[in-house]
This record gives structure tokens, C-alpha cells and sequence, in this order.
RNA sequence: GGCGGUAUAGCCAAGUGGUAAGGCAGAGGUCUGCAAAACCUUUAUCGUCGGUUCGAAUCCGACUACCGCCUCCA
């Protein structure tokens, strides 16, 4: 049985989807006016490793995340670059479908837009204002908060102080438009005549952030669906809004299960990273000397309420840990195909079915990745062990291998077969290698090693006989 | 000012009442012609103070430090 923590009620929860065996959620998605940096990525790799995970466990899983592609800061952006809103959109979501696609991000089932769904977003808008939860101010359409009585309850802020905080925010213009400092905009007058608006029966415009989230979650996942997620920074006012918003206009419950993922931290005084601070890594500059499994296995691999610290030393561990199970996947194949017999051995295979199990009951706790990942260090050294014996047990090593390949695919990682035949040059190498060790001609042996290795071949001896691997980095 | 999070070895980090998982790095060792890969051994009393308890990292109180949200932000 999975447990959520739901940021909703601060406690984890026992996961029931609405559906059996159906899993609907919705993971809030970038702003696209420039590369996502390590944050985004972050947020998109924890929902992912998430739903990968309620994947292996056997459910059927609908993932929505959205792209915002039109407010302020596009519009700002496209200015500066004299180019359209619409073209700034479509350069960006480009870069952030190769970025997540280099992470090993499955596909979302759908990517809406903000700007595709104008209609649905101003019926929804119309609708909240028939219900007297919105109204119009010379081209502002504003959501009456107050109106809400379970506003505030996400993120835990009681109506009075959030007012406090919201009043000192007011631009001149809202204050002479907004009933009351609370309130929030669901759509925005067009400023100039340059900038990009729609018709709306509130006049020349564009949808406020907000709600856009609610009418496309409600429009692909239906009223009430079982998982929201985003960053941590997304509780108020974004979600908050969301919640009142939809719940306003439908009349039930928007979401189920609210997640919220940790930050990523740069810098010796671990300050969150985010744009608007300047202190940005993007995905985009950082696989130009990064693999982008080591990026994916480092995200992964720190549960997603927990904040990671991005330092070099961190990556140089992560990078580390990944050469560790691309070794281990590749003597497992070695032994598989060696000309040793097999030789059954049932603890071994007690074994194994008792750290799959664990894996399962650690993951169930909220996404305990790290929980997870020291039960599978545990087999896997198991694994090695046995690895060392002069006959193993190539049932067990099959078996496990499934398993080993269906955990790491909760964390995107995955190995490729060892497809890449040698050219003739190289396997001529190492068998004139090994007719020098044969002699003990050790000078000779050691330089075509040597010369291996400049071609990016790796040689290791072991007991079965002289086994190779392509070194990648 | 309001709300929330975190504080465990050099680093990352698990652990919510019974005398500290795991990983990295370090040290030593096994295997090897030498390597590589792998394995073995080894390193902490849990931010501070006080309380509850037979017993607390784990519960309660106070304090300190760092981080975040309250305004665009994953």
C-alpha cells in the first residue's frame, strides 16, 4: 500500500486513486521564456521517477503538465528579442522537450498550453463570474478570494495576514480596481496594441496565471482527480488559487493528493536556486559536460520533499554510483554468457525475492528513494559477491537482471545492451594480448592495454577469461 | 511580523522510545603478473539547554543556526 504525504493535510496518507488502478495527475510546468535550469528539472525528474514508479507497481497513469506560454515574462522577453510571443513559446518548449528527453523524462500523455485553451479558460472564467466568485473592473476579471471559505487552507495562512502581505504588493492600478487586496486576477486587460490579447466578452486580453491550471487539470483529468504536484514555492499563492478557483466553479473537490517537490540548492549558503535570483544552472548548459544519466540518476536519488544541494561533489558521487551499476549490469551479462555451468543456489533466490519486496515496502513510504536505493546496495553486493564464485547461479542472475533493470527504470536509468560489436582492429589487439599474457610477456601485454584504453577500450582480467567494456566518459 | 522546513561522522544520508542503516571520500586488506572490477575490515552518541521515561536521535518545553513561503519563481 503507497503512502503520500499530502501537502494538504501534512500528513502522509494511504494512496487511493480514485479509479483502481488508474492514476490521474497534473504536475505544474515551466514558464517557457528561456532553458529550464536544474529546479525545473528537478520538479520534472521527481513527478517523473514518481509516476515511473506508479507504473512498476502496476498502475495506469495519466500525466498532464502544462506549459505557460504566454504572461509578463514572456511578453517582456519576446519584446526584448523582437520576436513574438507565440515564436518565444515554441523555441523553448522545443528546448525543454530535448532537455527532458536527454533526462529521460517519459513523454507527458498531454502538453497543454495556456494559449491553446483561450476558449475553455474565459467559459470558465464566464462561469465563476455567473457564481458571483468574479467580477469585472475595466477589462480586469478578478476572483473575490474572501468568497472562498476554505481559502488559505493549503497553505495554511489564515485570511488576515495574507491580506497584510497582500496589500503592500498593490500596484496603483489595483488598488483602485480590486474590491479587496486578496483578490486575484483570471484575466488581464490588453496594455498596448503590439501585445498579444484575445477577445474575450471582458474585453481585448490574456488569461492571469492561475487559471489556466485549473481549466486545463479539470478539462483533461475531469473535476476531481488524484494528484497535483509542483514545487514547494507553488503552495501559495499559485495552488492556493487553484483550489479556490476550481472548487468555486465545480462545486467539488479539486485534487485529492497535493505534492509538492523540495528546491535545489546552489552555493556554500545553499540558497534555492531560481531564476529571478540570477543563481541559475540551466539543463541546457550543464549536459554540454555532463552525462545526462549521472544528471537523472543525481535528481533521482534524493526522495522529492528533501532539497538537493548541487555541488560538484554531490555530481562526482552520483557519477560514481552510475559507473557502479553499469559495471555491475555488464558482468552480470559477462557471467551469463561464460562457458561455466550453472549451479543452483536457493538462498541467493531467497534472497533476491526479499530485497524486491523491501524495495517495494521502502518506495510505498512516500517515495523513500533512499530507503529504496540501500536495499538494492545491499543485493547488488550480494550479487557481486557471487559474482566472484567460479559457478554461479545464471537463473538467479537472470532473474535478478529483470529486476535490477525494471528498479532502474524507476529512476530512468537504463543500460544499453551491449550492442557495439568491436571492430577487427580491436579484437585482433586483444587476442594478440592475450597470447602475450599466455607467455608472460607482460611488457607486451601492458602496452597494448595501454593502447587500448587510448581507444577507449577497457580490458579486465578475470578468472573466466579477459573481458572488455567501452569507457564512455 | 505570520506560516513552514531543516539541524545525525570530512561529505551525502536512513532512522519517531530500547543502547546509531546505507553510500562517497579516507585507512588497511583479499583477488591480480601488474592493473581494473569487485569484495572484506575500519571511522559518530545524533545543534544547545532542560524535562518526561527503567530507557530518547526518536516525546514535551525553551533556545540557537540555516533555508524557504507570505511578491514572478519548480
Amino acid at each position: 500500500m503507497i503512502k503520500i504525504f499530502n501537502t494538504l493535510t501534512r500528513e502522509k496518507e494511504l494512496f487511493k486513486p480514485i479509479h483502481e488502478n488508474e492514476v490521474k495527475m497534473y504536475v505544474c510546468g515551466p514558464t517557457v521564456y528561456n532553458y529550464i535550469h536544474i529546479g525545473n528539472a528537478r520538479s520534472a525528474v521527481s513527478f517523473d521517477t514518481i509516476r515511473r514508479y506508479l507504473e512498476y507497481r502496476g498502475y495506469d497513469v495519466t500525466y498532464v503538465s502544462n506549459f505557460t506560454d504566454v504572461d509578463d515574462k514572456m511578453i517582456k522577453q519576446a519584446k526584448k528579442e523582437k520576436i513574438t510571443v507565440d515564436e518565444l513559446a515554441n523555441r523553448f518548449i522545443e528546448a525543454f522537450m530535448a532537455d527532458t528527453k536527454a533526462l529521460n523524462i517519459k513523454p507527458a500523455t498531454a502538453n497543454p498550453r495556456a494559449t491553446h485553451m483561450i476558449d475553455d479558460i474565459i467559459k470558465f472564467i464566464e462561469a465563476l463570474v455567473e457564481k458571483d466568485y468574479a467580477y469585472e473592473v475595466s477589462g480586469n476579471v478578478y476572483f473575490r478570494a474572501r468568497h472562498f471559505k476554505h481559502y488559505g487552507e493549503l497553505s495554511k495562512q489564515n485570511i488576515e495576514q495574507l491580506e497584510n502581505g497582500a496589500s503592500q504588493h498593490l500596484t496603483q492600478e489595483e488598488v483602485t480596481t480590486k474590491e479587496d487586496p486578496l483578490d486575484f486576477v483570471l484575466w488581464k486587460p490588453q496594455k498596448e496594441a503590439s501585445e498579444v490579447a484575445w477577445d474575450s466578452p471582458f474585453g481585448k486580453g490574456r488569461p492571469g496565471w492561475h487559471i489556466e491550471c485549473s481549466v486545463m487539470s479539470t478539462k483533461l483529468l475531469g473535476e476531481t482527480f488524484d494528484i497535483h504536484g509542483g514545487g514547494q514555492d507553488l503552495q501559495f499563492p499559485h495552488h492556493e488559487n487553484e483550489i479556490a478557483q476550481s472548487e468555486a466553479k465545480t462545486g467539488h473537490k479539486f485534487v485529492n493528493y497535493w505534492m509538492h517537490n523540495g528546491f535545489v540548492t546552489v552555493g556554500n549558503q545553499n540558497e534555492k536556486m531560481s531564476k529571478s535570483a540570477g543563481n541559475f544552472v540551466t539543463v541546457h548548459d550543464l549536459l554540454q559536460g555532463e552525462d545526462p544519466t549521472v544528471l537523472r540518476f543525481f535528481m533521482a536519488s534524493t526522495q522529492y520533499r528533501r532539497p538537493i544541494h548541487y555541488n560538484d561533489d554531490n555530481m562526482q558521487e552520483a557519477r560514481e554510483r552510475v559507473q557502479y551499476f553499469k559495471n555491475l549490469y555488464q558482468n552480470i551479462d559477462y557471467r551469463l554468457n561464460d562457458q561455466t555451468s550453472s549451479q543452483e543456489n536457493t538462498e541467493l533466490a531467497q534472497l533476491v525475492n526479499e530485497k524486491v519486496a523491501e524495495f517495494k515496502a521502502a518506495m510505498d513510504d512516500d517515495f523513500n528513494v533512499q530507503n529504496g536505493l540501500t536495499v538494492l546496495y545491499e543485493l547488488t553486493r550480494a550479487i557481486n559477491q557471487h559474482l566472484q564464485e567460479s559457478t554461479v547461479d545464471k537463473t538467479v542472475l537472470t532473474i535478478f537482471k529483470e529486476e535490477f533493470i525494471k528498479i532502474m527504470t524507476v529512476f530512468g536509468v537504463e543500460f544499453n545492451q551491449k550492442s557495439d560489436n568491436l571492430s577487427e582492429e580491436v579484437e585482433a589487439l586483444i587476442k594478440k594480448r592475450d597470447e602475450a599474457r599466455s607467455q608472460k610477456d607482460f611488457k607486451t601485454s601492458d602496452e597494448i592495454r595501454d593502447q587500448l584504453k587510448g581507444m577507449g577500450i577497457v580490458i579486465e582480467d578475470t578468472p573466466q577469461g579477459t573481458r572488455w567494456k567501452k569507457n564512455e566518459s
